[in-house]
DNA sequence: TATTAATAATTAATATATTAACTAAAGTAA
DNA sequence: TTACTTTAGTTAATATATTAATTATTAATA
């Protein structure tokens, strides 16, 4: 094993992570029809009532040029709708439609089953230590 | 904190890790005219003199339909080549170009500083950590 | 050997990411 | 009020991801 094994980088071990789980849960959206930034949006959606673009694409890490058109899309597909600011005409809130807020009781349960599959072979402490790296990884500029 | 908060939930915190070191490698990479593919496909070949485009996709993380044209923007920077396989012409293989070659010496220690400054504050014990969880993720569905 | 099955790479269609530039609305200060 | 600046969202151009289908070649089997 080299010094610097590009395999073993963290960049590449975070990819390959994202790689092995993410497939699982996309089976689950493809049965909705929805792509996994679709997904990622109606999840966002389901917590806040009411959410400005700005702060969907800070929650669901979607950058803001993609979010117009995977908004687009899931206006098309009768689960979501922009709503104008009346405060601030430069802002646009989004918001579930009835038939987007009726996924959550279908689509929640699988992705959950899924989900405790994945955490199961972890101790309590393995998955905190590791949730607490990465959370440190994603704030290296932010503090102190 | 809700029993179930997304934010926090393992695929966004693997995704905002990526969003938070990504973008300091691709200022590197964005110098020298690479984008990060590309640059993934350069770092494979200067561990493997000759690939083939296969394996090239296992070791890079790219999906094989990406690959194609990828690589075909290397070989038009005059950074890589196709060379078809004697033994089994369904095989295709990719070689570093000199030029390809002599971006290593060039780009591996800019690399090298910000891999450093991102692990700096990490303990030995707490870096082995993260990379062993990472691991475990990636290999959920291949152990027993 | 002729047929069939498997493999490596590619193409096609659609969705998303990245970067820069742009528009409209709001804030700010002379 | 006018000019300058910032902010929220969008558009545009190019690169990459995802999924399914396709081509060329090789392997396998009757």
């Amino acid at each position: 094993m080299a010094i610097q094994d590009f395999s073993q980088s963290l960049p590449m071990m975070l990819y390959r992570a994202l790689d092995e789980i993410l497939p699982k849960f996309r089976c689950i959206f493809n049965e909705f029809a929805l792509t996994e930034q679709q997904w990622r949006i109606l999840r966002v959606l389901w917590e806040h009532d009411k959410i400005t673009l700005g702060r969907l694409s800070d929650l669901t890490l979607i950058p803001s040029p993609s979010l117009v058109g995977i908004v687009d899309r899931l206006i098309k597909a009768n689960l979501i709708r922009r709503e104008r600011s009346d405060t601030d005409r430069r802002m646009i809130f989004v918001v579930a439609t009835e038939e987007g807020r009726n996924l959550e009781a279908k689509v929640m349960p699988r992705v959950n089953e899924i989900y405790k599959e994945i955490k199961e072979p972890f101790s309590k402490q393995q998955w905190g230590q590791l949730i607490d790296g990465l959370d440190q990884i994603s704030h290296l500029n932010k503090k102190r």
